[in-house]
RNA sequence: GGGCGAUUAGCUCAGCUGGUUAGAGCACCUCGUUUACACCGAGGGGGUCAUAGGUUCGAAUCCUAUAUCGCCCACCA
């Protein structure tokens, strides 16, 4: 009878009971840190590679994590710890978000339920405790991305406002001031009436409303425009047609095609705007379809997109008719002053009935974009900005894919990226927030003299003071810098200066798209650290996030800042469809983790959620593969119940020797060469794949059944057993060792267990393959 | 409207630069309780690789068209 201490090991690998300890033994043994990697490597002579580094997508610091979130991690952390495993002193640099927008709303909701009101509390009130929110929310999210296995250096993570990284932000913006890569530019946004702030196009979707579809006359001016358009339409004017009536006060022309054989013997012509009483033209502009409604546009510069452009090309009056809050404003008729849209379009309608001017009135359902926090549709509104002229930005980032310094897997979104670079549009970076980084810059004077100064090119300050009506305290210039500046070149009245902050902060793009240089930086590592290798993220955010990261860091170093981008796929819920939590189909990723363990979910991600992939969850592929790891348990077990106390010298000793040979062992090395090769290649499914197969079925099925036959009548202690049971114990080693960068739990697991024989020594994790 | 991609077993998908009987996991069927594991073992059924043409000695793989689906961007008077 056989006595070993390996009959005490469970008989089920209990994943849920071990992962913490084993994720502490990781973190503990300092191996997150490429300085004692290089230590290792060192002292264990071998080769000591490039350091391998990745800087990964900061989550929401007040959310949990998504199946999306632990999705990225998977791959972020295959690749980590292979890399760490052949020699490559290996550094992955995590983050938390602050989000912009969203925790934005997220506190601002906290606070009011607090009894609190953002306002009375004031900007630096609730950024200092918004701040403090976040760095405390922050451990949820970090406990779930440690949970997931992630093999970070946490001493270097960042909360995106840390102030060092702010200082590599303000840095960059400055230089692009500089470089007149920035500039302020009037521009129809996106305006939220209920956040009162400019909304990114992102920060938009598209919800189907009801609504009316309004047809009205603006009847001609001269009388004999008048008879003709009775001949012709049998009113006394251009009918034109609308979805939002209240923007009518802001018109300030009629476009029509130019080859609008109705319309085209009034072009030129003038008619009056009803109501407002204003004799606008009707110009002509290839934009308009002749098709839409009755083919003539009323143009409505300040409040739509379309006429923004045809106004621009014709140089049109710009009206602002709606303000910030949505509500009527600026030149319109007193009645309508401080209205609601809606009333105000109702109201409008009933005067226009009134003076027979009104046509008809269609009910439709119609996509209206709304805003994406709080559903409320937004208002294109005109106002100054901040913006960057993407154009150069995105010509060297075409020549870093066109050269093949940063490839895209899959190869179909290089291409969707290229044509993004290749028709970029001006970048929006400023958003009236408080929660961001307040763009560093002050006006001399204030910023409505600077604004005012733009809008009316060549009148002064004294023009301003007498068509506004108010002092100005200095040049309207613009001044980049982190302080308020105590001087004006331009403005000779120094006791009257006065300086206005600029209150908007940076689109949240603008600083994460720094992010590869800027973390590197402030751990003092850039030039050991950056360029990074890979970047893996979700496909949805490839335009927004490293079209960005390209662009500024090839503008302020000179280099692509990773070789690689490696979209993962997306994970959908079971029927397909996307999991949201308005749906309520959402999926934790812990109750997975609880349920099938860490290591079961990982190798689904490395199976399912390939490059270009959405991928359904299926639990019961996870389930699976909780047996395959549940089958590695059990066989490392039965390998080491079959080693008597007595043998454990001999077996030593021999695995000491090395210089096994063989059959097996050359399959084995054939084996863990394909794995590297797929590793290396970023294929995972085939990597997986492989390791399940050889495992289970050469290793288990063959192998094990084999010895298992073999050395059934031997005496213990013989040589044939000791042989054989070594040779079986050093190919499992090796199965682990290449296993590991999928399933770091259950092989560090294992792994332990061969060191409690002395059969193994230190960690799993730095082992080299 | 523009761009990208997909269509292979009941389900989810592999199948790299064209080459013997097209693969995996899960599901299904049969047998098996031999002391590692039933979260197991042995075996099995199941696919004219969306459709139509074409290139080729040879096509799931390359080309063209069609159909259906998905994603992204733009727009919606």
């Amino acid at each position: 009878m056989k006595s070993t201490k390996a009959e005490l090991i469970p008989k089920a690998f209990d994943s849920k009971s071990q992962e913490e300890s084993l994720y502490k033994l990781w973190e503990e043994s300092g191996y997150f840190k490429p300085d004692n990697v290089q230590k290792y490597l060192e002292n264990s002579n071998k080769e000591v590679q490039k350091p391998f580094v990745m800087t990964l997508p900061p989550p929401n610091a007040n959310g949990d994590l998504h199946m999306g979130h632990t999705c990225g991690y998977s791959f972020h952390d295959a690749m980590g710890r292979f890399n760490r495993m052949t020699g490559h002193p290996t550094l992955l640099i995590a983050g938390k978000d602050h989000a912009g927008i969203q925790t934005e709303t997220v506190f601002t909701k906290r606070l009011r339920a607090e009894g609190i009101d953002k306002w009375d509390l004031g900007r630096e009130e609730f950024n200092k405790r918004c701040y403090e929110f976040c760095l405390n929310a922050a451990d949820n999210a970090r406990s779930q991305e440690k949970r997931i296995g992630l093999s970070a250096d946490w001493d270097s993570e960042f909360f995106t406002l840390d102030p060092r990284l702010t200082d590599v932000i303000y840095e960059t913006f400055f230089k692009m001031l500089e470089d007149g890569l920035v500039y302020r530019d009037k521009r129809i946004i996106n305006q939220c009436p209920h956040c009162r702030t400019a909304l990114a196009d992102i920060d938009t979707y598209h919800k189907e409303l009801p609504g009316v579809f309004v047809y009205m006359v603006y009847p001609f001016v001269d009388e004999a425009d008048k008879e003709l358009a009775k001949k012709k339409f049998g009113a006394e004017g251009i009918t034109v047609a609308t979805t939002r009536p209240e923007t009518m006060l802001g018109d300030t022309a009629v476009a029509v095609n130019p080859n609008d054989e109705r319309y085209k013997e009034f072009i030129g012509k003038k008619v009056l705007l009803p109501i407002a009483n204003r004799e606008i033209p009707v110009i002509a502009d290839d934009a308009i379809d002749i098709e839409t409604g009755t083919g003539a546009l009323k143009v409505t510069p300040a409040h739509s997109p379309i006429d923004f452009e045809i106004a621009q090309r014709h140089n049109l009056e710009i009206i602002n008719v709606i303000n910030e809050e949505g509500k009527m404003s600026g030149k319109v008729p007193e009645r309508f002053l401080g209205m609601e849209t809606i009333d105000c379009s109702k109201a409008l309608v009933k005067e226009l009935q009134e003076l027979g001017l009104f046509v008809n009135l269609e009910r439709i359902k119609h996509e209206v974009a709304v805003c994406e926090r709080c559903d409320t549709p937004i208002q294109p509104i005109i106002s100054f900005q901040w913006y960057v002229n993407t154009k150069p930005l995105a010509e060297k980032a075409l020549e870093a894919l066109n050269t093949g310094a940063t490839k895209v897997i899959p190869e179909g979104q290089q291409k969707a990226l290229t044509y993004f670079f290749e028709n970029i549009q001006p970048w929006c970076i400023s958003r009236q927030l408080w929660w961001g980084h307040r763009i560093p810059v002050w006006y001399s004077g204030s910023k409505e003299l600077h604004d005012w100064l733009m809008d009316n090119p060549g009148k002064t300050t004294q023009d301003f003071e007498k068509e506004v009506g108010k002092e100005a305290h200095g040049s309207g210039k613009v001044f980049a810098s982190v302080e308020k500046p105590n001087v004006d070149p331009d403005w000779d009245n120094e006791k009257n200066l006065e300086f206005e902050a600029e209150q908007d902060v940076f689109d949240t793009w603008f600083s994460s798209g720094q992010w590869p240089f800027s973390t590197t930086t402030s751990i003092g590592g850039f030039d050991k650290y950056f360029p990074t290798d890979v970047m893996v993220h979700a496909r949805d955010i490839l335009f927004w996030w490293s079209a960005r990261m390209m662009m500024l860091s090839l503008y302020r170093t000179g280099k692509t800042p990773f070789h690689t981008v490696f979209l993962h796929g997306i994970i959908n819920a079971p029927d397909g469809t996307k999991m949201s939590k308005s749906r309520g189909n959402t999926v934790s990723p812990v109750e997975l983790f609880d349920k099938y363990g860490v290591d079961s979910l990982r190798l689904w991600y490395y199976s399912d959620a390939l490059p270009g992939a959405n991928a359904p969850l299926r639990e019961e592929k996870i389930k699976g593969n909780r047996n395959f790891v549940n089958k590695i348990w059990n066989a490392s077990r039965f390998v080491l119940m079959n080693i008597d106390d007595s043998e454990l010298d001999s077996i030593r000793d021999r695995l000491e020797k090395a210089g096994f040979d063989g059959e097996r062992v050359n399959a084995n090395k054939e084996h863990v060469g394909k794995v590297v090769e797929y590793l290396s290649k970023h294929q995972y499914n085939l990597g997986t794949e492989q390791i399940r197969e050889f495992f289970w079925h050469e290793y288990c099925d063959k192998w094990i059944e084999e010895v298992k036959a073999a050395i059934k009548d031997e005496q213990v202690g013989s040589e044939k057993r000791i042989e054989l049971l070594s040779e079986l114990v050093f190919l499992l080693k090796e199965n682990l060792k290449i296993m590991h960068p999928f399933i770091p739990y259950i092989t560090e697991a294992v792994w332990q267990e061969l060191v409690k024989l002395e059969l193994a020594d230190g960690i799993l994790m730095i082992q080299q393959i």
